[in-house]
DNA sequence: TTTCGATTTCAGAAACTTCTGAAATCATGC
DNA sequence: GCATGATTTCAGAAGTTTCTGAAATCGAAA
């Protein structure tokens, strides 16, 4: 029962856990975190064992203060969940397995993170810049921004809220509507 | 005709233009720019203005070296033009002025960035992970990330295609649908 | 209450990104 | 071809983020 991690149910080969691990990594700043955070979450999803910090930390080589900050993170970010094994007193993390449900928390934290900030300080900002009678005229662009960004927010809450099931069958819809000529028409056609 | 730039049409308020630029800058992550880069965007945005590289220089007071680094990102993004003036050597830059075109432009820019080339590696990975009789086991959560990625891919071309009133079309229509609970139900509803 | 292993925190070190400013390059008009 | 002025490049400086590892904290069991 040394440091190898307890599979719950696949024989992931280790180069394609090392490729996807690597490879994800390298995507963490699509999601504004950290390679070493995106690497963790990484591990957990793409083995779907549930593992805890030590295991974590002699497969990425990296520290306690290092692991244990990142797992944290992804239990914010909501990717990543709590498990207690029975008679242990270690934690042990497991990824969400469902790649939507990433996909959600992730747009999810990002909207509340940045975008909602923004609209703040854009309101305050328009607000404070003259709202008297004479000010009609600069307001254009901030308005326009305002807008779509409201938009937007409005948008991704109906996504990404309760309604879950919601995403996948829009975005499974939108996808496969048939219509304009999009980049590759070539040869490159999807089989319906 | 020193320093001040060349208004085209709307006496935006100084204070604006501060704010702007400075909520606009603290985006900069999002986009997975600098927070200059955003900074500069976010003058030419809201002012309108087209501007030579001395203008952004003061106006923000940034060395010319970041300037001209700046704006050339911006071309490469798309979502800032060069535009000359008959009888003037400088250029002058103006940013796009229509909201869902910057946002088109974004989108495009960081799936062309960081969307293709991790689809690439995860071929390649998979593909280089015994892909004979035996492996039909481990391959699941690869096999649904890759397609979901692809899905995903999709979607964006769509959207960010030449077919541009695509998006504002779709979005608009799922934004307005009525149904689900959002956050905010209370006060808040716009007028149609 | 004490003990003991697990977890979190945090100050400083390392790694990485961005910025400056001067020098090199480029393009235009003469 | 040369002069002039705009633009780009780039090496090193400044600034920011991330990582480590040891010490503090936490919490379950006896």
């Amino acid at each position: 029962m040394a440091k190898p991690t307890r599979s719950s149910s696949s024989p992931v080969p280790p180069e394609m856990v090392d490729g996807f691990v690597e490879a994800w990594g390298r995507m963490g700043s699509v999601w504004g975190i950290s390679r070493t955070m995106a690497e963790v979450h990484a591990l957990l999803y793409i083995t779907g064992d549930a593992m805890c910090t030590d295991d974590v930390m002699s497969a990425l080589e990296i520290s306690r203060g290092n692991a244990s900050m990142s797992l944290r993170a992804l239990l914010d970010w909501g990717v990543v969940t709590r498990a207690h094994r029975r008679g242990d007193r270690k934690d042990y993390f497991q990824a969400e397995q469902d790649v939507w449900s990433i996909f959600r928390a992730i747009v999810r934290e990002r909207m509340k993170r940045e975008v909602d900030p923004l609209l703040v300080s854009l309101h305050e900002i328009r607000d404070r810049s003259g709202d008297g009678a004479a000010s009609s005229s600069g307001h254009d662009r901030m308005d326009e921004m305002i807008e779509f960004l409201e938009m937007t927010t409005r948008l991704a809450d109906r996504f990404v809220g309760p309604s879950g099931p919601g995403l996948r069958l829009a975005a499974t819809l939108l996808a496969k509507t048939p219509g304009g000529k999009s980049k590759k028409d070539s040869g490159e056609e999807k089989s319906a």
